[in-house]
DNA sequence: TATGATACGGAGGGCCCCTCCGTTTTTCAA
DNA sequence: TTGAAAAACGGAGGGGCCCTCCGTATCATA
């Protein structure tokens, strides 16, 4: 605690924004190596260190993503003053895709073996995306849904956004979102974006 | 290899089901205490053994899962010719929620560190629902959308779509996926299912 | 410059991953 | 029934990572 007026010794200030470059290279990589002895290593600092700085795991995590989370914050905000209603949220979403994409290396990275699903998903994906697609298909046929959805797209877009969901009830919610994406395909593709 | 026509020993045979169901039982706990060698421990087998029996985390994984799967599976036929189109969609979905519900600790442990979001999840979570609740509330309060989602739930379908996604041009489909969930937000609260 | 406060580094205990191989159990033929 | 070959078992052990602890080094102030 610096609960005193001293100033924060110099050194300190320079190996936290060491630890957090390193722990932003490091975790984008992703893969195996990113541990947080590696984070350090790369730092050049101690492991001690680190543990100093960012005592758990999440923390080092959240000083990372603080800023980015803060630009998309920082976006909303332009496009509410920019932009019809709708397509500000259309938008704003769209960002929130390309955000996820440059630093899911790093999400994967924290979960230490989530990337490891390849082998897994042959399997499993092929067999749930058969079952989907003879669902899928037959709604199409009957002309009663758009037809430029594939099922390995639905069925990914289900199982994330179950995925994500930890408070009690989010099966509630989960369902909810399933009927909007069920409204959404009923109508044929529309005047889309842009 | 049991290319010869001897027949499998009885013990290899017991072991491999004594590993299916610890492993069911420890990863659906969850947790960190989700190691393989707690796995051998619960089986009352040697660690060996079980590597022996799944050579890889994977293997393992894709051992217990291959029932369940294949019970969806089973569904989906069965939906296909006992209900309409679009409704047979929409049930199977929820299905699958319902099926994620009851492994989703399983995958979690698998990842070994997932479910510790809980902490991270706060401040970013936190930040990103506002942003996304200032266009959504500008969107309701013109009318032009639903209003029984909340902002929650948005971004939780948003991230979940996009963290499941590996193979090249995933961006694409998300992108897609997103046109519909609007789509669907768009028109209000139709006639829902049951 | 002296000194107390602050931060550093890395050794070390614990847990886990995975391999390797001596030991035990089982199958099958005689 | 018996015994030898085949198959499977178990767990020690090397390596890596997590995290803590504390003696040492560095820094801010007087």
């Amino acid at each position: 605690m610096d609960r005193s007026g001293r100033r924060p010794r110099t050194d300190s200030v320079r190996n936290r924004e060491l630890l957090l470059q390193a722990a932003a290279a490091v975790f984008s990589a992703g893969g195996p190596e990113a541990s947080l002895e590696a984070v350090a290593r790369r730092a050049g600092v101690g492991i001690g260190t680190l543990y100093r700085h960012f005592p758990t795991r999440e923390a080092l995590f959240e000083a990372v993503y603080r800023r980015e989370v803060e630009q998309l914050s920082d976006l909303a905000e332009q496009l509410r003053t920019e932009a019809a209603p709708v397509e500000a949220l259309r938008s704003w979403l769209r960002s929130n895709v390309a955000f996820v994409a440059t630093k899911k290396g790093m999400a994967a990275a924290l979960a230490l073996a989530v990337n490891k699903k390849s082998d897994l998903t042959a399997y499993s994906y092929d067999r749930l995306t058969r079952a989907v697609a003879s669902l899928l298909d037959r709604a199409v046929a009957a002309g009663e849904i758009r037809a430029d959805i594939s099922p390995e797209d639905l069925l990914r877009a289900l199982v994330g956004m179950s995925y994500l969901h930890d408070q009690p009830g989010w099966q509630e919610s989960v369902l909810r979102l399933v009927d909007v994406l069920v409204d959404g395909l009923r109508r044929p593709p529309g005047p889309g974006r842009s």
